[in-house]
DNA sequence: AATGCCTCCTGTAGCGGCTACAGGAGCAAG
DNA sequence: CTTGCTCCTGTAGCCGCTACAGGAGGCATT
């Protein structure tokens, strides 16, 4: 299946990055469109299939949820798309982003200085030991 | 099951906010220990068991991935594990907390910078697809 | 003792987002 | 035709839980 009108799974996959079986997985789920077949049963992909297939891992290495590359694509993908609604996705992204990056710092500086206040087998109590500790009653 | 000396697993649930079926979960993969039974076959814990959970609980709520949970209590729990061991686990734990952060002060900042210049509808390209979209061709 | 209600038991399946594999068919090149 | 690679479908699995069905145990009340 080398046609210059279409590509088969693996070459998709190579194009894109995305693993076939992940292909299929999406077609299954309805995140892409099922593609067209040979007469031996292959499926045949175009420039769109290139074109969301990159687009659907670009979003989520940047983080966006499953649920959200689904909200863009359900609103044409990135050929339909209006520009303010995917920015109204990307907007609430950035806030979980943010959200997520005050706790890290909330939990950053309650290790540090746990493991600071940590003397080693030494001691007679263990800091990191306490703190894991504190749920022992609730 | 109300004896002084034991707790049935539902007690031993509102004790240490671990859901029922999640320690019987953790009994099954081995992450707490199988406790003795009343003739009945009710399961009935003690104060090691209350201890162990509630540890569990809290290294899990701060984001201590279940590896590394088992590690700790593989070296013998709250009970025994030697401080200098645990804290070298708790220090790898805080390099991956600050190794996220890194991570989403950058995803932070593209973010941010994308969505400033996303004029809307009005444009003509939409810099959040065109960032999303940089992937098609790898 | 019977009843009613609550708790607990085992076994199994499911969630999400993929990932992997078995067994067989299709396809192209030599 | 043979060979070697790609692709197909169907199914199961990863992880860390979470949920449920059907039935048994336990306790208090009548």
């Amino acid at each position: 299946m080398r046609d210059e009108k279409g590509l088969a799974i693996g070459e998709l996959s190579r194009r894109t990055g995305v693993n076939i079986e992940t292909i299929r997985y999406f077609e299954r789920v309805g995140i892409v469109a099922t593609p067209p077949r040979t007469s031996g049963g292959r499926r045949v992909y175009g420039a769109g299939h290139v074109r969301v297939l990159g687009f659907i891992r670009g979003a989520r290495e940047l983080g966006f949820t499953p649920a959200e590359v689904r909200a863009i694509l359900s609103l044409g993908g990135p050929a339909q798309a209006s520009c303010s609604e995917v920015r109204e996705i990307a907007a609430h992204h950035l806030e979980r982003v943010r959200a997520k990056m005050a706790d890290l710092a909330q939990l950053e500086s309650l290790l540090a200085t746990t493991i600071d206040r940590c003397e080693g087998d030494g001691a007679a109590s263990c800091a990191v030991i306490e703190l894991l500790d504190q749920y022992t009653t609730t």
